[in-house]
RNA sequence: GCCGUCUUAGCUCAGUGGUAGAGCACUCGCUUCACACGCGAUAGGUCAGAAGUUCAAAUCUUCUAGACGGCACCA
């Protein structure tokens, strides 16, 4: 068979179709029914998204984890599906409607708009599953789950019924957080703070009553003191206690308000009197409830002012009317000072906007059992087991730690509809549906709450409600249910630890018993160029699509492997082409291995075979069984970086530098023995490549000759012949052979020392020479079964072996481990100056190392206290430094 | 303010107590019949700085500097 010269990834990324028509992605493809399970459900993306490199990471990290463990014969399950994305996909809605109707929610109603949503998420929803194809993962397509399918909906609501019955779930008046755009609230991790420099603090003078005094405030937010209710002092704040008690006439408001005390006010701070506007801010709420103040809210649901704020500023932006406010100040003589002031504001993470803290009545969960759910499964079993371990479980805790409850209702019409219902004196009624609402409440007339809940609170029950677990809608054990929950671990970036991977322990810890996943694997975080995480305002993105267009998916999948796991990654071309090369190195040495290779066929490997065969070939199948343990053991402890310099220098320079260079006369000529062995080590590392490289080592498995149904995993017999259902190989310590491995270093030693004299002196690879060496008889056995290896690869037209070097004097030397001596006449071709620096050379590099060696082995407290064998190591190190040295002095002597 | 991470060859990064590693880039040499996305051979690092523990520190402890992340506060 002969290859195409190049490897082509677009060929090899046909093969995914076959492996999903095939069903190969089901667990039920591994026909065993007692094998083990294995078992990851998907992030779910945002159904508005496209394939990020975030992404791209953490579905190759779960794909190689699914790969390895289905080729290990466990019935393995990755779950694909997405979530709703409730502000994103509102807003994608909101926006076409505009543009295409030039009409508003409003106008068409709730029940049009979500069905417009459905369509939406119909028509543009598939793009990141399509792109997933692409990827290569190997999901079972047919469990994918949508956080608002029917099954996920009743689970969602069997869940907030259920943590409502018990008081885990109230409804109440709280300050929170509110994106005037978006028109919703937000939970507090949804808010990020930015740092502005060009804030301003306003210094507002406050007549007192009765006085022609005035008590001067300082605020960052002049326009919320049209909702003051009370200014508050420090009770032990001498320069003001006389004004307790005493009324305030708050300008533009007319309104007389109190000048209370209390010790939420640091009297260092400003002017040590604080404006107190209850529905504003949290700080001044909880001030509001202690003095039984009255909560003035101002604005509107768009940020804008509305009547309480006076007719005045009503229909004011909220910026605007700061302005108006200011300039009222300044012309009332009011306005002490503004000053210059580094100010910390709240912004909505989707929008950008500026948070405004609002007094709203909203659903929230508290977070009380549910954090000390979470923190006993931490205690506990330590679960979940972070990886890279060390900075998460203590970030984890703490956080759990200081928990607040969590606001779950969102003002949106896409997503789960609040299963809450009131009658018209406004008592609530929470039930699976509207129906079994009525009942409780007497068969009245109710009205379903209009508010959604958070998508985070779906996704919390992504753990068990995609395995079919509806609660009280009915189905709380399920097949899946048993066979994949706890599912085996859970790959997610850092940012969502807290906003996800907490609620996701909480919630499937308290209904189902279990916990949701016992490892989590912690991506870092993939940033641009420029060292910044990638984002479109920086425009510094590097598209995944296009990396698989330009380099392969493949090459782009074991170089986001190679990353350390956890670590962050500045996205660099030049690494991924590294894997490209490496794709097409793999190919063209599978191309050689074809070559004459008619009568060839792949088998496995006999011991009692393999201890007859030549040190070389017992040499890489030491490598290749070494290398197969040491990839499980990496995989085992999610070291994917490991597995890929393994794997990486296992196949360029194990298998190509030196395997195939030592037995390229045999193959090229056609020695059946020879090509069937060499292909079978191939087809080994291949399987064993397959979980970072599956369309590579697929294309290239499928062109072997006679990887027949004795090579597959037998929970895979009546499947179609694909390397993604082999064996993947553990690494048969029967076949470690350390002989081997020290014939093959000694031959390798040699070789290279001759190059280096080659290149050294400048001698053209055009000319053969004779190459002498000196050694014990060992080690002469071991050269006189290699030279004609050594001759091809030295290139060398002769091999003088002998006890003592006996050569001319114009002659190139070299020592070699073991107390051996090579050397080359170069009559006519030898530089005198030259040889002698680089003997020079050579005997400066050993002396470095003797002098260290001398430094250790002369300190008494290190022979002493050092373990024995350390130290007989350098003693025998050392030995061979100064035979070594001796003899390139000697060599150094003999030039002249 | 609190907590944490990072600082290793020109670049991007591995390496958790025992002689500093890789890829790329650089230098030299190769149309060697799988591969120039290649082959061969070199060169390049007082492991951010300081102190400490230890026979032994890139690795453990403390401090300092710089970069970054999370949390809290912010009138």
């Amino acid at each position: 068979m002969e290859l195409a010269k190049a490897f082509d990834p677009k060929t090899a990324e046909g093969r995914y179709k076959t492996w999903e028509e095939n069903g190969f992605f089901a667990p039920e493809i591994n026909e065993n029914e007692s094998a083990p399970s294995y078992s990851i459900v998907i992030p779910p993306p945002n159904v508005t998204g496209s394939l990020h490199m975030g992404h791209a990471l953490q579905h190759t990290l779960m794909d190689v984890l699914t790969r390895w463990k289905r080729m290990q014969g466990f019935r393995t399950l990755w779950l694909p599906g997405t979530d709703h994305a409730g502000i994103s996909v509102q807003r994608k809605v909101v926006e076409q409607l505009r543009k295409d109707e030039g009409k508003s929610p409003l106008d068409i109603g709730r029940d049009e708009f979500v069905r417009r949503a459905w369509d939406w998420k119909e028509k543009y929803g598939n793009t990141i599953t399509e792109q997933m194809r692409r990827e290569g993962a190997s999901v079972d397509w047919s469990r994918q789950r949508f956080t608002m399918d029917e099954d996920l909906s009743v689970a969602v609501r069997s869940v907030f019924v259920s943590l409502y019955e018990e008081g885990n779930i109230y409804r109440g008046l709280r300050i929170v957080n509110w994106c005037p755009k978006d028109k919703t609230v937000l939970s507090d991790l949804e808010v990020k703070e930015e740092t502005r420099k060009d804030g301003k603090l306003y210094h507002l003078r406050y007549p007192i009553k009765g006085t022609s005094a005035t008590l001067t405030v300082a605020t960052t937010r002049p326009e919320t003191m049209l909702g003051d209710t009370a200014v508050a002092v420090n009770p032990s704040d001498e320069r003001y206690a006389d004004l307790i008690g005493k009324m305030i006439e708050l300008p533009l408001a007319n309104r007389e308000i109190p000048i209370i005390a209390d010790d939420y006010v640091d009297a260092e701070f400003g002017t040590g009197a604080v404006k107190i506007t209850p529905a504003h801010d949290p700080n001044d709420y909880l001030v509001g409830e202690r003095h039984g103040l009255e909560q003035l809210l101002l604005m509107d649901e768009a940020g804008r002012m509305n009547a309480a704020a006076g007719a005045d500023f009503e229909g004011l932006d909220r910026f605007e009317a700061r302005e108006k406010v200011i300039a009222r100040f300044e012309e009332l003589g009011l306005l002490e000072k503004i000053e210059d002031y580094e100010i910390t504001l709240p912004i909505c993470e989707r929008c950008k906007t500026i948070v405004e803290p609002i007094l709203s009545e909203q659903w929230f969960v508290k977070m009380d059992e549910m954090r000390d759910i979470a923190l006993a499964v931490m205690r506990g079993d330590s679960v979940p087991h972070f990886f890279p371990q060390v900075p998460h479980e203590k970030v984890y805790t703490t956080w759990l730690e200081g928990l607040k409850d969590w606001t779950i209702s969102r003002q949106l019409w896409w997503g789960h509809q609040i299963p809450a219902w009131y009658d018209d004196e406004g008592n609530v009624f929470v039930a699976m549906t509207e129906a079994e609402a009525r009942e409780k409440a007497g068969g009245k007339e109710l009205r379903q709450d209009q508010d959604v809940l958070d998508t985070w609170f779906s996704s919390g029950l992504w753990a068990f409600s995609p395995f079919g677990w509806t609660g009280k809608g009915g189905v709380t054990d399920s097949p899946d249910l048993d066979k994949f929950l706890p599912t085996d671990v859970l790959v997610t970036g850092r940012d969502i630890i807290f906003l996800w991977v907490s609620r996701m322990v909480m919630l499937t810890k308290k209904f189902t018993g279990k916990i949701p996943f016992s490892d989590v694997v912690v991506t870092g975080t993939v940033l641009g160029k420029d060292g910044k995480p990638m984002s479109k305002s920086r425009n510094n993105g590097v598209d995944p699509i296009e990396m698989f267009d330009k380099f392969g998916v493949d090459a782009t999948r074991i170089y986001l492997a190679s990353i350390a796991t956890g670590a962050d990654i500045k996205w660099n071309d030049l690494l991924i082409e590294t894997y490209r090369n490496f794709a097409n190195k793999i190919w063209n040495a599978t191309r050689f291995c074809l070559l004459n290779s008619d009568n060839a066929s792949i088998r496995p490997f006999d011991p009692a075979a393999v201890s007859s065969m030549a040190a070389a070939d017992r040499w890489v199948l030491s490598r290749l069984m070494r290398t197969s343990q040491a990839v499980n053991k990496a995989l085992e402890t999610y070291q994917y970086h490991e597995a890929v310099s393994l794997l990486y220098h296992f196949f360029w320079d194990d298998f190509c530098d030196w395997y195939i260079e030592l037995k390229k006369d045999e193959i090229t000529s056609g020695d059946a023995e020879a090509s069937s062995f060499i292909l079978s080590v191939l087809e080994q590392a291949l399987r064993l490549l397959h979980p970072f490289m599956p369309y590579l080592t697929e294309e290239l498995w499928q062109k072997l000759p006679g990887v027949g149904n004795s090579l597959h995993n037998p929970a895979y017999v009546s499947a179609e012949q694909t390397i993604m259902l082999a064996d993947f190989p553990k690494g048969d310590e029967r076949f470690f052979d350390s002989a081997a491995e020290n014939e093959v270093s000694a031959v390798i030693e040699l070789i290279t020392k001759v190059r280096n004299i080659r290149a050294e002196m400048n001698i053209s690879p055009s000319i053969k020479f004779v190459v002498h060496v000196a050694g014990n008889s060992d080690l002469r056995d071991i050269f006189a079964a290699n030279e004609e290896q050594i001759l091809k690869l030295a290139r060398a037209s002769e091999l003088v072996l002998s006890d003592s070097l006996s050569v001319p004097k114009a002659s190139a030397k070299a020592v070699l481990s073991g107390g051996a001596e090579v050397a080359i006449p170069l009559e006519g071709l030898i530089d005198f100056a030259k040889e002698r620096e680089r003997l020079r050379n050579q005997i400066a590099k050993l002396n470095t190392e003797l002098e260290r060696l001398n430094g250790q082995l002369s300190n008494a407290s290190f022979v002493e206290k050092a373990p024995a064998e350390k130290v007989e190591a350098l003693r025998e190190r050392k030995a061979e430094i100064e035979q070594q040295t001796a003899a390139l002095t000697q060599n150094i002597e003999s030039l002249d």
